[in-house]
DNA sequence: CTCTTACCTTGATAGCTATCAAGCGCTGTT
DNA sequence: AACAGCGCTTGATAGCTATCAAGGTAAGAG
């Protein structure tokens, strides 16, 4: 049982909450389960049996898959306000499909997915907010695979930056490790490394530690759409 | 309209469509759209109004993207008894994120977004079914983005051997040309050919034109767990 | 304050893969 | 039967990137 008054706040901000009535939301809560996980702590493993979903009221998760060789590969890192495994509720191995620990220290919410899916069978208005989400999630998803599939890590990096960059008018401040990025990307965090390196030498970004900036937008452009390799200006 | 009995017969076996009732069904095709492509034919281009989606009745379609450098990618082969294009009805951007053309001569259905969604808003047990399949595609692109952040192509190859050959007892028969394969897996069709050679010249598989079959699983299975090259044995 | 730890950077090297080029084999056409 | 077209294969080469190794830096612990 979880009755958070700042933790409902924070919920209901969510598209998936928002609509809900309050007795809907109360049973969805009788039964949420809210874990507080240190710094690299575990909250479930790739295979575990699926039986809630989650809500990140605080703080950042990192989902990863191990590969074979035993690599790991960030999937997606989810942050305050987002879910994550809702879409299990409707597959039919009910394992989840990756791993999931804490960033930093963070606050979830589990629910349980047998109460969400009696919700959803009474309230054709939340499927269509969870039909949503699915099909934004998916788009993310096609995305990376346009993403892993560019030829080079120049390019995929490029790529990277063009839609961060432009979501945050030129300029950001990475809330997480370049290692986690380079592992979205696909390449090893030297790799990362010597790619930004020649982007600042080039004059198309400036690298401050975590403060990346947009110099030469036209520049970073090019490069997306164009095969020669990288030179310093 | 469309009132074709095989092809109605073909789309009740879709589970999107096998509990509709006959009304539901009647109204669906009553504005439904028969196309016939030829090989190599566009149904739709990236970026286009994204107002329908689509039903094999027959043969191929490849689902694809361009890379700004001008690359395609093969996202999807779509065959007979598939739909596509059905997460867009709830999407907020209505365009297609790929292109689509068929690969031999190909009968697809177009069914309206619009008349499909006045649909679900009736019948729940259609919006599972709907998140079911949505929930299953996530799903496998998730293995896509797993399969191409494999650090090499021949880890990437395996994997896809492995899935591939063991859905079919060890033996398979390419029904699409292995360029296209090598578009999914995103390594070139050269690569992909001198890959294959050495599988083969190892004793793991024996490649004759379109036939592959596996010869040593334990070997194959070894290889995507490994990091040591490959050796003709 | 010092030590430890984790992250990031830089260098050297080997291996992998895209690219360009050429030849082969099958299929359907004339 | 000759031909053209397409996909596949093979070779040579250059460029890219993973890996190993070493050093630098910043933050937190003792």
């Amino acid at each position: 049982m979880v009755s958070d008054e700042s933790l409902i706040h924070k919920l209901c901000q969510h598209h998936l909450f928002s609509e809900l009535e309050q007795s809907a939301l109360n049973t969805l809560m009788a039964d949420a389960n809210r874990v507080v996980l240190k710094p690299n702590e575990t909250l479930f493993h790739q295979g575990d049996a699926a039986e809630r979903f989650y809500f990140v009221a605080d703080g950042k998760m990192r989902l990863f898959r191990m590969a074979p060789s035993g690599h790991e590969k960030v999937v997606d890192i989810v942050r305050d306000g987002q879910c994550f495994a809702e879409a299990l509720m409707f597959s039919e191995q009910k394992h989840y499909p990756v791993s999931a620990d804490a960033l930093t220290e963070t606050v979830v919410v589990g629910f349980s997915n047998q109460n969400f899916l009696a919700l959803l069978k009474q309230n054709s208005e939340l499927c269509f907010r969870l039909l949503t989400q699915m099909s934004q999630r998916l788009h993310v998803l096609l995305n990376e695979i346009e993403n892993l599939s560019l030829q080079n890590a120049l390019h995929r990096l490029v790529n990277y930056l063009l839609r961060e960059l432009d979501e945050n008018g030129g300029a950001m401040v990475l809330d997480i490790p370049k290692r986690l990025i380079a592992s979205q990307l696909a390449i090893q965090p030297e790799t990362l490394s010597r790619l930004l390196r020649k982007l600042c030498d080039a004059g198309i970004i400036s690298v401050d530690q975590k403060q990346l900036t947009l110099l030469d937008k036209a520049g970073l452009y090019q490069l997306s759409t164009d095969n020669s390799p990288l030179r310093a200006s």
